[in-house]
DNA sequence: GGCTGGCACTCGGGCGGACAGAGTGCCAGG
DNA sequence: CCTGGCACTCTGTCCGCCCGAGTGCCAGCC
């Protein structure tokens, strides 16, 4: 086990370290934090957590630079998450206010988070699934060719043209509406695959088939995969990496532009609580230089999607986590209300 | 005026320097393309090209690079627009197919650009304000709630949020829905103030406040700025750009992020035809280093929106140029079947 | 008049050596 | 267990050097 001491130094080269970016010798250490020992003594405490593979040097004779494993132990045991400015927390709410409709939310969203913490923003549109229903509308466009539209608790909206077997008059259409929304609102997503089972039953054999394409429709709307969007912005924050950027950068770039990746990578953090992901912790190999940090959040006490920054391993942890975790906060109160 | 042998070498110059992304030398230049001439005397013509600003040397005894100017000229006059072999035609008509709806059929569009010109691909959203009306919805989601939701012939779906002033009884809504949409369906969005102007005249006048909170609600929707929409991507193509990284690439990761930036590069392309802005033509100077290819498309004859790429000033113009073209084109009949 | 070969000149990039600085590991002593 | 001292190592940088590529100019040739 580490000495109380040893965790100090540790916590004072990531401290450090994420400050100048460069590595940190034993007498940088004791010249900026007063540690009450001398250099060797730090050297010696360097060269343990060096063994324990906290901590490496870049070359011989260089400072050291804390490895993934250091920056693991620097989150779970010696930094808290740094809370939020008051005058911060009425800017954030402030400019939330001020989003019109679901789309402004998550692009503000993304905006404030990529500001704030001057990485990268990923921001989860609410999942369908995880929400409930608010409406269920159809429209008639011609004849035989109706639009579906959803509509859930969070203001999240979603269409699709269906092209109907047979013409389908405005009596059925109001009927189906109306049977469907009275079986679905209210309800979760995840639930309207078995209220809706046995709707086409209650029709004529006419409209039945039309029913059923509707209502299947509907259903591949719901399949999990196709239903996550997700917003990203300040990718011009990856520009301050490193000064090796080609290398470092572009991986970044690809990860960032597969929404597949991005959404199992957010998928992949717990559901409720921050999860913090750091260096070759992440599967996707394009980003075992970068840190994820991410939370929930939701209208009510659950989740409803996910949010967070991606950036550098060498970043501030207790700010990046402070600021993720008010502007997840944030936005769960703004869709709450609306 | 210059020579066609001098023109020859400008358009010798670009090329290889386009594909080799380094100064080239008059005797290289001999070796690779059979001008017919010696290295001399191909000296004395770029000295020619270069006292009229078209080719410059990054040093003295280096070769020539092509300016601003240079490449215009290449643009105007020298090369044609690359067109697609079948078998790519192929391939963007069957990837743009199997879209779903307006959302994804702008993000497979954008994806496409950015793979086959390996730049950043932008495209813009079916503008409102030059669509026409599909359908104009109303709901009614509490008593005093309404959302408005407006379809475009394109496909493109927008949703505001009312909070009605009074209740609004179900059979005010019919009434000012049928009414709405028998006045601006199949209309043009940008004749819409124009069409509702005495709407709320017709009714009663405990439902006049709301329909007029309905309406300017409306109004909103279509004011330009708002209503404008994109999205890009490729952005992991910007590593290509040059070796020498930072000083490049932030500020146009920058630019991309301010979608009014873009917004105002798209807008200030001419409406028909393919638009090229080479390095400082470009208002915006963060993008001083960069060429703006685009072109309007459209369902009809008429543009809706636009869509192009960014890229370094060292592109390849023709082939870039070719395959923006036929992307817009196939964007144009998919939106007109949907 | 325009093209060509020849020639002297310039400049950037690469290579190698020297040097200073930062940092380490180890050891003996308090 | 901490400390000061010491020898060692490695990096980054600066300098001088040379080579090669490319140029501009000029005299001669067609």
């Amino acid at each position: 086990m580490l000495s109380e001491r040893r965790l100090q130094v540790l916590r004072a080269i990531v401290q450090d370290y994420v400050g100048t970016e460069e590595p940190v010798g034993s007498k940088a250490l004791t010249e900026r934090h007063n540690l009450g020992v001398s250099p060797a003594t730090v050297r010696n405490d360097m060269a343990a957590l060096e063994d324990e593979g906290f901590i490496a040097q870049p070359h011989t004779s260089a400072g050291r630079i804390p490895t993934d494993k250091g920056y693991r132990l620097f989150v779970d045991k010696l930094a808290g998450v740094k809370p939020m400015s008051a005058p911060e927390r009425r800017a954030i709410q402030n400019f939330l206010d001020g989003a019109v409709d679901l789309d402004d939310v998550v692009a503000r969203t993304v905006r404030l988070l990529a500001q704030l913490t001057r990485q990268v923003a990923v921001v989860q549109y609410p999942s369908l699934t995880r929400s409930t229903v608010r409406h269920v509308e159809l429209l008639s466009l011609a004849p035989a060719r109706v639009m579906l539209v959803l509509i859930t608790d969070t203001g999240r909206v979603e269409q699709r043209m269906v092209d109907c077997p047979a013409p389908f008059g405005e009596a059925s259409l109001a009927d189906l509406r109306a049977r469907l929304n009275s079986r679905v609102a209210g309800r979760r997503f995840s639930d309207v695959p078995r209220l809706v089972e046995d709707l086409p039953e209650g029709f004529d054999a006419e409209d039945r088939g039309t029913v059923s394409t509707v209502l299947s429709t509907l259903l591949e709307t719901l399949v999990e995969e196709n239903e996550e969007r997700l917003m990203i912005g300040g990718t011009a924050n990856l520009t301050r990496f490193g000064h090796d950027f080609p290398l470092t950068i572009r991986p970044v770039l690809e990860a960032l532009e597969e929404q597949v990746v991005l959404l199992k990578l957010l998928g992949e953090a717990g559901d409720s609580g921050m999860t913090v992901r750091i260096g070759h912790e992440n599967a996707y190999e394009g980003l075992n230089s970068t840190s994820v940090v991410s939370v929930g959040y939701g209208s009510g006490g659950e989740a409803v999607a996910k949010l967070g920054v991606v950036g550098p391993t060498r970043m501030d942890y207790p700010g990046t986590m402070g600021a993720v975790r008010a502007v997840a906060r944030y936005v769960g109160q703004i869709l709450a209300e609306s």
